[in-house]
DNA sequence: ACCTGAACACCGTTCAAGT
DNA sequence: ACCTGAACACCGTTCAAGT
């Protein structure tokens, strides 16, 4: 169907039936699996089942199960596009917003990732496309609303958009897409939830929020997030201006 | 030495010649664990071995392994007892940042606690005493500068400061205060990093973060989150006052 | 060169039996 | 009532041997 352009034939890229793997293919199953599956799940053992292979085999391609976790990641990095930031004046708050809510989006898609790298000690963001993208972010808000942020509090409000992503999705989205099984369904919609019920007369305001319906879906908190963010990032700015 | 006030004689205290186990003995004993190895080194064997018993009888105590990690975070929660909040005017930004500060230290004490909790699936703050604290920090809020924030707000205010410490320890203290152990320690200090060494032409802003000195310490890191954090609530509370 | 199968040292958890 | 010892099913990793 395709036209290979008559590749070099170092290796041979099939090997009895199946795709013959390499460094890039393991990683990327592992992060395939973790986009099905929990992050405990993902074994050497059960991903070389799901590649067809023993788990010797893996042992040709990655160190161990932390070098496999490291490729996962940095496949997990490389694959997101940034949408474009415009530090305008009257643009930067709302594509800031934006280039947050992708962001999330894109971290919500492997939720065990972080967690898994967090776990393993991996320091992530080494991938050159995620050190390209981080450049630019720098770059944006030593330029927002017009006279910009100095370099280090440009660096400092980069870092703290991403931790904060990455904090919210970790704390806010996994538990919420992901509750723990130990607990009915119907359990999470109760008003007030069951550790709630009893001695809780000295806790009026945990009380009104736990009745208050809008409280715990993650969509609406994520809006106040970006609220502190992009105000706390926005007065930080004028600080630095009038001095 | 002291006097024990003839306690009721249902369970003996001592056994063996160690003192009896109890689920509340068994949850220090992980917890304190937790304060001197990583997470991954706590096990139901080295837990037992360290309590002089064989691993089943820990089961005696607790239901499995998620729940002696539970039990050791409810004890977390409990040990700690929060720097008084005042709402006036003048001096919410300053008790509050003292606030934020004594949280780090005490999550920053048990570096592993909050990763593990969070790779089981445990949800925290369920302690009597952490409730009656979170609902306190609401309370704060809804008074804060004079007019105070609406419920909702103050709720997600409080949520918002929570999240943002653990965050700020998960993803900041943990990997300085335990630096992946594959990377000597000396290269740590190297500005540039070795990973910006290369290929860096096209990250000006990126580079120039690097040669800072001051970039990376956690410290003055954290300054600048409580900046974002306190004048982004501050922004809040004014918007929400005009409206 | 790349794979398999067996093995080792670990882990959580359970069973049957001790005292 | 509470414990031990042995066992089971898992895991990461390695060794020796196959093709």
């Amino acid at each position: 169907m395709t036209t290979d352009p008559a590749p070099a034939r170092r290796r041979p890229t099939h090997r009895k039936g199946r795709a013959t793997l390499t460094r890039a293919s393991v990683g990327q199953a592992a992060l395939d699996f973790l986009g099905r599956h929990g992050p405990a799940e993902l074994t050497m053992r059960a991903l070389a089942t799901e590649l067809g292979v023993s788990p010797r085999a893996l042992y040709n391609y990655v160190e161990d199960r932390r070098d496999l976790i490291t490729v996962a990641a940095e496949i997990f990095q490389s694959e997101w596009r940034p949408p474009t930031l415009d530090p305008a004046p009257d643009r930067w708050r709302e594509t800031l917003r934006a280039y947050c809510h992708d962001l999330r989006a894109h971290y919500r898609r492997h939720p065990g990732m972080t967690t898994l790298a967090l776990s393993e000690n991996i320091t992530m963001a080494r991938h050159p496309v995620m050190l390209r993208n981080v450049d630019a972010l720098i770059g944006f808000f030593t330029e927002i609303g017009g006279t910009g942020l100095p370099p280090r509090e440009a660096y400092l409000a980069c870092m703290e958009t991403i931790r904060q992503i990455v904090g919210f999705v970790e704390f806010q989205d996994r538990p919420h897409d992901r509750p723990p099984e130990d607990l009915d369904p119907a359990e999470l919609r109760q008003t007030p939830p069951p550790w709630l019920r009893e001695g809780a007369d000295d806790l009026p305001h945990l009380r009104r929020a736990a009745e208050d319906q809008h409280s715990e879906l993650p969509d609406e908190v994520f809006e106040f997030t970006l609220d502190v963010l992009v105000d706390g990032i926005a007065a930080t700015a004028v600080k630095r201006r009038d001095l």
